[in-house]
This record gives structure tokens, C-alpha cells and sequence, in this order.
DNA sequence: TTTAGGG
DNA sequence: CCCTAAA
């Protein structure tokens, strides 16, 4: 989460297919394989994780108190009918603030009117129900459906294929994230706003200052005893080219923002979430199909509902395809195909001498940040928090009473957590001029810094206030810690007090938990900084330590693995070894390469010749 | 959990 | 990036 600052930018319904996060971080084309099939609820959260969504606190109109992601983003309805009105009550807050977590609903809304379209309907906080495909609900002439209150943020869709799309709310008086939102384009996107909040953002860069040699903490444990000479004399062998070239530092001086460019591009062409081959097998749907139609059937004890063209919006901002329940306690299979969704809406703070190319890479991030990882999926059941993962579909009672039974998802950050970057000092293999490169940052990492900087100053976050605005948590056994106040009403995005590095890190992080389901990780390519800080690491830590280049150099990059780390330098050394006519992707400055071969070869022989030193 | 490598 | 055997 960040906050920030300068010039402020809220992307409406920037639209993002769903992306659903595994393990580890995320985003791209991945893959969600179900394992099992049973109808347990963690089932239903890992369907719901596919289809993330976030809902932008926007209207706190206190900028400095202004928290982004303080709510959970509702958005999977199942077969609901009713308003949450009576509900959202316990968990409304007049003012938008943090009390109502993510169960309040956003609007509610009843298709019933098979292959209506609704196009730009609802928008709460930004966030808007995307109608594609077919299957969407109409948008009422009126425009009621894109009023929304402001403070309810669940959308719930109806299962039933019949009748009128219709909120149910219609407070939100925000008519600027109208229907803008198809396209991520920039300008069509961009408003100006003011003093408004901040979402998340990924920390790309957090690495580099990670990388920056700071005051050590060296949870890496020792570090190789290497005679810093005899490293200096290896790469000084192997250099004169190689590090010496360093000094002078114009490797950074290109402006990354023509790989950021490339990097958005490619991002926004491999938005494809999942991998068809491994995506919920029972049902018959790829993920390619983006029409969010569903063709799924809603079956509460008897009565089967027909629940074509349903596809409505899942909650704010995402679309579902397809669901289908079974009473049954055989046959009970719950499918939902949760389908591409947009973003709320994005407040992007940035300086007005930024560049375009940074303005870009921001956006990039804050889309990434939220697509990203670390997001807990929450099951609403009538209003309530359901937390026992461990209970089936049944015992929960959601595969029964279908009038009762309103399902809703949510998503949460699983809890914020900041670590400071910790880097040890010494490099055992370089020399000071690399320092002198490393502290020499790219211009867009320098813009970044202040833009953390500014939203450092506002990035206040209050999670106390957070209490009694809580649902109504279905006791169970499972997820008590987790799920307690704090968690809950930080929804999404929360925003702790940031520093500069702080701000950096990823503001939710979760651990896997569904291990039915899997999906590939988006590819993220390593920008030049980041190799950087990875080649500095390894010159100081070695090649069989990532473990604790991952802690030194990329802590706060939690997208970045140790066996990231330790692939990227295995391409690394690759790419320095071939011909430059052969590389590919961002180019990676000679100097950086020429560091890869040495570093490579210098820790090899450590390697092998095991205490022996080199030369 | 990490490493180390192949895919 | 993923997947995994090994450690």
C-alpha cells in the first residue's frame, strides 16, 4: 500500500483478467489445478482467489487519513437475492472507514434478464462490474446500477438468469469512474483527483535498496571468508573490462523506462491467468473463454436454477462466469469460473516531473500489487465470515436453503508485514567502484524513492479503527489468528506506517494455503536494477547461498524466490556467454555481464576448490 | 527448507 | 518459470 502523494491519478476499471495467485506471488499465466473435488470451502476459495479484486476505499475524503485497501473486496455472489442491506448494517460505516470490512456489499445485484448486457454498471469506489461476453446485465437506463453506496462493497450477483439487473444501493455519489473502463489505456483512464489515496504496489525495486549497503544484519550468517584482494585480483583479471568499466556508472543512466514500456506491454499481453491445461478440469469451460458468460446452475436443495447468463459481475469488479451447486452430498460440485475482472480504481500519486515511462511502470506496479499475491480469500455466507476451511459446503450449510444462502467472497490481505531490507556491508568480491555503481540508482528508481518518501508522510494507516465494524465471523476453529480484527478490517490493502522501504514491500502476503490449486507465476523479468542487486549479492554471498542473496539483496521482493534468484543468475551467465546479438529482453549493461562472468568464475573455483582460494 | 539442475 | 530429487 502506498500512499502518496503529487499528482493523482484513479484508473477506473482498468480491467485485469483474473489472476489468481499461488504460492508465492504472482501474476500471468498460470495455472489453477484442482486437486481434489471435494466441496470443501477451501474449494471455494481458491475459485474466488482466481478472481481477485479490490476495492478502493475512495471516498474518505480526508486525504491524509485516506487508506486504501482497508476493505476486503467482496465480489463472487452466489445466488443472492437479497439486499445486504440488513446485514451490511453491522459492518457499515457512514464514512467509509475500515469498520466494514469487506463483507458490506457494494450493490446488489439480481440478473434476471438473460444475455443483457450491463456495461459499466457499478461502480463503487471505482470499482465496476464488467460486463463482457455475453451473459452481462444490462446497465439500467437510469444508471442505477453504477450508483453505488460507497460503503457496501459486495456485489452480489444473483444466481437466477432471469430478470433485471438492479442495485440495490445507490449512494455513491462518484460519477467520475463512470464507464471508463475498458481500456488501461493511460489517458482514457487517468483523472486527476486529489489528495487521494494510494493502493498497492509491488516492490519491483525494493531490492535496490535492499542492495545498497546498509547497516548489516546478517541473517545470512557468516559470510565467505574471502580476501576481498584476491577477489578484486580474479574479476581484475578477468577485467579491465569488467570492473573497471563500472566506474562509470552510464549503465544506469539509461532511462529503464524503455524496458518498463516493454515490461508493460508484455505484462498486459500475458495477463492470461491460467493455464488451460490444469484449470478446474471437472468443468467444461477454459479459461480462455473470455466472455464472462456462465453457463453454471445454481441447485439449492431442489430446485435447480438455471443460472444461464449469470455472468455478472462479481463484485466489484470482476466478472464470474459460471457456478453450480448440488445439494446432494454426492454430486455436490460447486463450479465457478471466475473470469477476467478490472480493478477498482487505482490513485496513482506521482510527481509531475516524473516521466512517462515511470508514470507507466507505477501504474504497472499498483496493477501488479493488486493482482498480485498475498491475498486471503474470505467466504461470506449471509453476511458472515465462514472460517473454518475445513467445512464442506454443506456443513456450512451454503448447499442448502438457497433463499438463505448468500455467498460471497472477499479479498484480504493475508496481513501486512514489513521487513526491513538488511545488507550486509563487505563485498567479498568487488571492489569499491561497484559500490559506487550500485548507490548510483536509475532515474525512475529515484523517482520512486520520492514518491515513497512523499507518501511516506501520509501513509497513516489506522487499523484501530477497524473493530466493531467487523462481521459477524461465523465461529469456527480455523483462521481465528489470521482472521482477527486486524486482518479483517485491513482488507485488501492496508497501509501501515510506511518508510521508505517499507513502502516497498508488499503489503499483504500470504502463504500458500490452497494447494489444490496452482498457477503459474507471471513472468516478471528482472530489470536491470534488479540484476544488479542480484550480481552484487552474488559477488559477495557466493552462487550456492540464494537463500541469503534472496535475504540480502531482494528481502523485500517477495516475488522474487531464492530459486529466482538462483534461475536468473543461471541466465545470467548464460546471456554473458553468448553473443549480445543474441540476447534478448531488456538489455543488460556489458558492465553487469562482465560482473556475472567473473563473479561466476570466481565462485566456482570456490567451489570447487573448496577452502582454497582463488589465485 | 534449500540446493542444484533439468525441463 | 516450473518441477524435483537430494540434502
Amino acid at each position: 500500500m502506498v500512499l502518496l502523494k503529487n499528482l493523482n491519478y484513479s484508473f477506473n476499471g482498468y480491467q485485469v483478467p483474473v489472476i489468481p495467485k499461488a504460492s508465492r506471488t504472482t501474476r500471468g499465466r498460470g495455472t489453477v489445478r484442482k486437486k481434489s473435488e471435494d466441496n470443501q470451502i477451501q474449494a471455494f476459495e481458491i475459485l474466488a482467489s482466481v478472481a481477485g479484486n479490490f476495492l478502493q476505499e475512495n471516498k474518505n475524503s480526508n486525504a491524509e487519513n485516506a487508506v486504501a485497501g482497508k476493505d476486503s473486496i467482496g465480489f463472487v455472489g452466489i445466488n443472492i437475492k437479497d439486499k445486504q442491506e440488513e446485514e451490511s448494517g453491522s459492518f457499515k460505516s457512514d464514512d467509509g472507514c475500515c469498520s466494514e470490512n469487506a463483507s458490506s456489499s457494494v450493490s446488489s445485484l439480481e440478473g434476471k434478464n438473460n444475455g443483457q448486457r450491463v456495461e459499466g454498471c457499478s461502480s463503487f469506489l471505482g470499482n465496476r462490474l464488467e460486463g463482457r461476453g455475453q451473459n452481462v446485465f444490462e446497465k439500467e437506463a437510469d444508471g442505477l446500477i453504477k450508483e453505488n453506496c460507497v460503503n457496501e462493497k459486495t456485489v452480489y450477483v444473483t444466481g437466477s438468469s432471469a430478470g433485471v439487473s438492479k442495485p440495490d444501493h445507490r449512494a455513491s455519489k462518484r460519477e467520475s469512474s463512470e464507464n471508463s473502463f475498458e481500456k488501461p489505456s493511460l489517458e482514457g483512464l487517468i483523472h486527476g483527483s486529489s489528495g487521494r489515496k494510494l493502493f498497492n504496489r509491488d516492490d519491483d525495486e525494493n531490492f535496490a535498496r535492499c542492495t545498497q549497503p546498509r547497516s548489516k544484519n546478517r541473517n545470512s550468517g557468516p559470510l565467505p571468508d574471502m580476501p576481498f584482494q584476491s577477489v578484486n585480483s580474479v574479476s581484475a583479471s578477468k577485467s579491465r573490462d569488467v570492473g573497471q568499466k563500472s566506474k562509470n556508472g552510464s549503465l544506469y543512466g539509461s532511462d529503464d523506462s524503455i524496458g518498463r514500456d516493454n515490461y508493460m506491454l508484455e505484462s498486459s499481453q500475458r495477463m492470461y491467468p491460467f493455464k488451460k491445461r490444469k484449470f478446474f478440469k471437472q468443468t467444461s469451460f477454459s479459461a480462455s473463454d473470455r466472455g464472462s458468460h456462465c453457463r453454471g446452475r445454481f441447485d439449492f436443495s431442489d430446485t435447480r436454477i438455471d443460472g444461464v447468463n449469470c455472468s455478472a459481475a462479481i463484485g466489484a469488479s470482476s466478472s464470474i462466469a459460471g457456478q453450480q451447486m448440488h445439494t446432494g452430498s454426492r454430486d455436490c460440485n460447486v463450479k465457478l469460473s471466475i473470469k477476467s475482472f478490472k480493478v477498482p480504481e487505482l490513485f496513482i500519486d506521482i510527481p509531475e516531473t516524473a516521466t512517462i515511462g515511470s508514470l507507466k511502470r507505477t501504474v504497472m506496479e499498483a496493477v501488479t500489487a493488486i493482482l498480485g499475491d498475498e491475498l486471503h480469500v474470505g467466504i461470506l455466507l449471509q453476511g458472515k465470515k465462514v472460517q473454518d476451511d475445513n467445512k464442506t459446503l454443506i456443513q456450512t450449510g451454503i448447499s442448502q436453503d438457497d433463499k438463505h444462502h448468500r455467498l460471497g467472497f472477499m479479498l484480504e490481505p493475508r496481513h501486512t508485514k514489513i521487513t526491513p531490507p538488511s545488507y550486509s556491508e563487505d563485498l567479498p568480491f568487488r571492489t569499491t567502484s561497484l559500490h559506487r555503481d550500485i548507490s548510483r540508482k536509475p532515474t525512475s528508481l529515484m523517482l520512486q524513492q520520492r514518491t515513497y518518501n512523499v507518501s511516506q508522510e501520509h501513509s497513516l494507516i489506522k487499523f484501530e479503527s477497524c473493530g466493531e465494524g467487523d462481521l459477524n465471523v461465523v465461529p469456527t476453529l480455523a483462521d481465528t489468528s489470521r482472521n482477527n480484527t486486524m486482518s479483517k478490517c485491513r482488507a485488501l490493502v492496508a497501509v501501515p506506517a510506511i518508510d521508505m522501504e517499507a513502502l516497498a514491500v508488499i503489503p499483504f502476503c500470504h502463504k500458500p494455503r490452497n494447494p489444490d490449486f496452482v498457477q503459474r507465476r507471471i513472468r516478471r523479468p528482472f530489470s536491470v536494477s534488479e540484476v544488479e542487486a542480484l550480481v552484487q549479492a552474488v559477488e559477495k554471498l557466493g552462487t550456492g547461498r540464494w537463500r541469503d542473496v534472496k535475504q540480502c539483496a531482494f528481502d523485500n521482493a517477495k516475488h522474487r524466490t531464492y530459486v529466482d534468484l538462483k534461475d536468473k543468475w543461471k541466465t545470467l551467465v548464460h546471456t554473458a556467454r553468448i553473443s549480445p546479438q543474441q540476447r534478448r529482453g531488456e538489455h543488460v549493461p556489458q558492465e553487469l555481464l562482465d560482473r556475472v562472468l567473473a563473479a561466476h568464475a570466481y565462485w566456482s573455483q570456490q567451489q570447487c576448490k573448496h577452502p582454497v582460494k582463488p589465485l
